[in-house]
DNA sequence: GACAAAAAACCGTCCAGACGGTATACTAAA
DNA sequence: TTTAGTATACCGTCTGGACGGTTTTTTGTC
């Protein structure tokens, strides 16, 4: 109960020294001290520095899979209704949550192998929304368009505007209502 | 002129084993290696290891940069030129040109700062697409669907099929010409 | 064109510091 | 007294980069 704790202010840690130094700073000793621990004590949790990406990336993905699913689940409208879930979620992502950015840079670094939950999570996705009633094409260029969005505010390439990114917002779920 | 034949070998090679290997195997030995070189004579075209990454950058965002002004002065529609530049190019990069991305993500685990080039790059296309003569929001969901196109190569994020691919820029450019 | 001198390009070794991880000791609660 | 959790000390390895040297290319002069 103090571990769950304990666990989840150092990949708060890990995301935050990742997120404002970079991948390269977030050494085992940086992210105890963050996390006001020691060295030692980190280790307790993650005996290594990979199982500690790993669960950076794997709690971080099971929330946002979770939600997808729970979003299309829930939409009355049955046409379109992944596509608008995975733009309305990653969306919040991308806006809101650091921490998946952070697990997603810190996977590539350290070994592409991270990333698989992620792919695997994508290459679903990516299915039910070319099975969504709608366009094929067009339905994964809503699917791009919100990627796109999310990958303006990891890298910070012309992150748009508070008030365009809202009518982008709009503009996509419109549009995932089909013709 | 042997001077400038090296620099792209070394460039080359640090890209090839930021792609294969991940970022963290690219030490100047091996990148030495790779380019068939002595660390020391790596180190006499590229004084440390930011002037490697930063030279990465650099030198392709400058290509980058020159292919998109190209590509929009040379278009006889003026509505979406730019946009349709954009479109074309990024779609160019993402799907055969790596070592943007290789110096993409070296540059943010190394030091975020030597992302400001791309950075300003993009604001100034942003604002270019914006003014573009059509609705910016549609524009920048275009802007944003390559982008995201792009993201897809980079992470391995259910990138599309090459069919589906061909469909997608073949509709983003059909849009970019207006309503 | 020959050739010395200077500059450019390149090599291999060495080292201080940092890092991941181990071993072990401590502490508090049950 | 056991055990989960934390702390401290320590070790072996690797890495960036400094450095002194060597080879190759260019340049200036006759």
């Amino acid at each position: 109960m103090a571990s769950s704790n304990t666990k989840q202010a150092i990949m708060n840690a890990a995301a935050q020294i990742i997120h404002q130094d970079g991948i390269l700073e977030m050494t085992l000793e940086s992210v105890a001290k963050q996390a006001d621990l020691s060295k030692g004590g980190l280790l307790y949790h993650f005996p290594s520095k990979e199982d500690l990406v790993k669960g950076l990336v794997d709690h971080q993905m099971q929330v946002y899979m979770e939600n997808i699913k729970a979003g299309a689940e829930n939409d009355t409208t049955n046409k379109g209704k992944w596509t608008r879930s995975f733009i309305q979620e990653t969306f919040r992502q991308s806006t809101s949550n650091k921490e998946l950015d952070a697990g997603l840079l810190a996977a590539i670094a350290y070994d592409p192998n991270l990333l698989n939950p992620i792919q695997e999570a994508y290459q679903h996705w990516q299915q039910q929304i070319e099975e969504d009633e709608l366009d094929p094409v067009k339905a994964t260029i809503l699917r791009l368009a919100v990627d796109g969005l999310w990958f303006s505010e990891i890298f910070g390439l012309a992150p748009l505007a508070k008030e365009l990114k809202e009518e982008v917002l709009h503009e996509l779920i419109t549009l995932s209502k089909g013709e």
